[in-house]
DNA sequence: CAGCATCCGCTCCGATACTG
DNA sequence: CAGTATCGGAGCGGATGCTG
């Protein structure tokens, strides 16, 4: 995946929008992040099922798109705060519409 | 990739519709058959970048998940038409929302 | 605490060639 | 036309262990 922005611009603005949030956890950290900065054990909470070493990268990702902000406090112990752009907030209402499926999904397709 | 809609509700809805239309070129092919049914090769030509073996996996990726229906007409030369499902049609609005993203993205960060 | 390093398996994706 | 078969490579993702 990760198709470069440059070659998505050719095929489809849709596909602009997957390559950017499209890799995994992504979406829901930036559903986290909407609420508030968090520090990245924090995050590591709210997505259970991510290891540090994709979390990391992730955070990576979307901190190159301009999506997320990488605060370091110079601290003992460190602390690493992220935080969403204008660019990032300006995901919201892709983050709120699949929010919004999901959920209607999970009720519909109930166990 | 691909996680299975059973744990991705465990962690949030907006992971259940990530396991939905996260492949490559999934959202772009719901986009186009919002107009209307299209044909194989027809979906191959406006997602010019999709090699068959790939696009045949995600139309039944997404025909497995109920979301596009496959019609299978006998004739020769074969012709086979895909179509979305209520729940299909139902991705409307996050493909506009990614499609609005994408596009005010190309705006701002236009070469 | 917030990560990076390493190994490793697996899936995904592309290119090419072939079929009913 | 609408795929399938095969091969190959890249990158994702998990587990574990280590560091400033």
């Amino acid at each position: 995946m990760r198709l470069p922005v440059r070659r998505a611009m050719e095929v489809c603005p849709v596909e602009v929008a997957v390559s950017a949030v499209g890799g995994t956890w992504k979406l829901t950290v930036i559903k986290h992040l909407l609420e508030g900065p968090r520090r990245f054990n924090e995050l590591g909470r709210l997505v259970p099922l991510a290891n540090t070493k994709t979390l990391t990268r992730q955070l990576r990702e979307l901190e190159d798109d301009g999506l997320v902000l990488r605060t370091v406090y110079p601290e003992v112990p460190p602390r690493v705060e992220y935080s969403l752009t204008d660019l990032g907030r300006s995901l919201q209402p892709i983050v709120e519409a699949m929010n919004a499926w999901g959920k209607d999904f999970e009720r519909t397709h109930a166990d």
